[in-house]
RNA sequence: GGAGAAAUGGCAGAGUGGUCGAAUGCGGCAGUCUUGAAAACUGUUGAGGGUCACACCUCCGGGGGUUCGAAUCCCUCUUUCUCCGCCA
């Protein structure tokens, strides 16, 4: 979330770069501020409050002490009426408090200055692309279809036994699936990420952690016998063992990576965009993190897209690299670069990475800090992004090198799954 | 799952109703000494709110209660440890 002293002091430039994803902050804005003079207000008539009530406390130790009962007891009758103000006023600082924090939690990151405005995938900007799209033999198939034709992936057997969404991968398929994980997490802590295995339940504290918790309720999968919730990515489990912390400036930055499943519950629209593995209920995930110092948060965004770069173009396949308009921006982002895969035999895009930075939104609601060079404390930035979401890479992999006689294996993942073609 | 014990600052660890935001040690930082370092010595060193700055307020695992007053007493939750049971 986003911090009110900073909204204080920049008022017009945070409603300006909100209008980028299409929404009208002032109103938000101005009741955020209103809340927050109330808040401290009242902070400052309780402290008050407080303050008589401790000294006539010391006081009537003092008296107790010093043998004078009688006028301990008459100060005593004074602290009461203290007592009921203070409670008074507690609630009622509580309730200002609890109002700001939910408005808060509704009003999203603010832009980076370079996010083009519009509202729908069609104003992303496109700012990269590479690889050549690979002609296909004449009845070249969709992955869905060589996923049955080589029997590699059953989404029947998925359904049989858990529901849409879950599919069971085989034999070479499963192979696959692990040599991509493994190839994926070799190049992340190659270049410096420290790989984690990490738990796939969350408890609630972590939920409102990365802000998944209390909007996005819905999109978890709920364990309710014993209030967990199934991680949706990575970034829940990963940004949040950094939660409450406070690092000192020599331990930036942190980068880790892990592989995990993940789980949402998310229904998807129909047709071919949730056909096959283009959408899951379930599906693999390497994630790359960073806590960052706030001067390098933009340079490590680079190193983390250039990394990318790098493992999509050693697969050899074809992608472009998007720059979000505010209007696809996720809520605690504020700059992201989507990452799509050309699909040749679907003959479409397919996101297989977003990278974004966060700058402080997450670590302000996580209150992940750390200690600058003059002593002060500081909020970090925190970025992730994939590298990479596996059913993607894997339809990619599947349609692009699919030859008539078999689907050649990008030469790089060869050592992982010990075989060339399926 | 059953029985018992515990949770205090970066770490270790004292503190059982007011003099405690908290002894002491280690660590960190600054200084003295030294060609430099180590050692020794001196000082300093938790977080959040609030203020122009002070004052002041809150925080001793989380939440609630008793009391004029709680790190300290009571309730509850969570976690850790020991023993028993079960188990990959």
């Amino acid at each position: 979330m986003l911090q009110v002293a900073y909204i204080r002091e920049h008022k017009e430039d945070v409603i300006a770069r909100l209008a980028k994803r299409n929404i009208d902050a002032s109103q938000m804005i101005d009741d955020v501020l209103a809340l927050d003079e109330d808040r401290r207000a009242l902070q400052t008539q309780l402290d008050n409050t407080l303050a008589e009530s401790n000294s006539l406390s010391k006081e009537i130790g003092n008296l107790f002490k010093s043998g004078k009962a009688a006028e301990a007891n008459v100060l005593k009758e004074k602290t009461s009426q203290l007592k009921e103000d203070s409670k008074g006023l507690s609630e009622a600082l509580n309730e200002k408090a609890d109002a700001l924090n939910e408005l808060l939690y509704k009003i999203p990151n603010v832009p980076n200055t370079i996010v083009p405005s519009g509202n729908t995938d069609e104003d992303n900007e496109e700012v990269y692309r590479e690889g050549d799209i690979p002609k296909l033999h004449s009845d070249a198939l969709p992955h869905w279809e060589l996923a049955k034709k080589y029997d590699i992936i059953d989404f029947e057997l998925g359904n049989k036994i858990t529901g849409a969404g879950f599919p069971v991968y085989k034999g070479k398929g499963a192979r696959l699936q692990r040599a991509l994980i493994a190839y994926f997490l070799d190049k992340n802590t190659e270049a410096g990420y420290t790989e984690v295995q990490l738990p796939h339940l969350v408890n609630e504290a972590s939920g409102f952690g990365t802000g998944q918790l209390p909007d996005k309720e819905g999109q978890m999968y709920h364990v309710t016998g014993d209030n967990l919730y199934l991680i949706p990515t990575a970034e829940v489990p990963a940004t949040n063992l950094f939660r409450n912390d406070l690092l000192s400036e020599s331990d930036l930055p942190k980068a880790i990576t892990g592989y995990t499943p993940c789980f949402r519950r998310e229904a998807g629209s129909y047709g071919a965009h949730v056909r096959g593995l283009n959408r899951l209920h379930q599906f693999d995930k390497v994630e790359i993190l960073r806590i960052e110092h706030p001067n390098r948060s933009y340079d490590a965004l680079t190193e983390m897209v250039e990394h990318v770069k790098g493992i999509l173009k050693e697969l050899k396949l074809p992608y472009r690299i998007l720059r979000l308009c505010g209007g696809d921006l996720g809520f605690t982002s504020a700059l992201t670069y989507d990452f799509e895969v050309f699909s040749t035999a679907q003959d479409r895009w397919l996101e297989i990475s977003s990278v974004s930075n966060f700058e402080n939104f997450q670590a302000n609601r996580l209150k992940l800090r750390f200690k600058n060079s003059d002593g002060k404390t500081e909020l970090c930035h925190t970025l992730n992004g994939s590298s990479l979401a596996l059913p993607r890479v894997l339809a990619g992999i599947l349609e692009n090198y699919q030859t008539e006689d078999g689907i050649q294996i990008p030469e790089v993942l060869i050592p992982y799954t010990g075989f060339e073609k399926i």
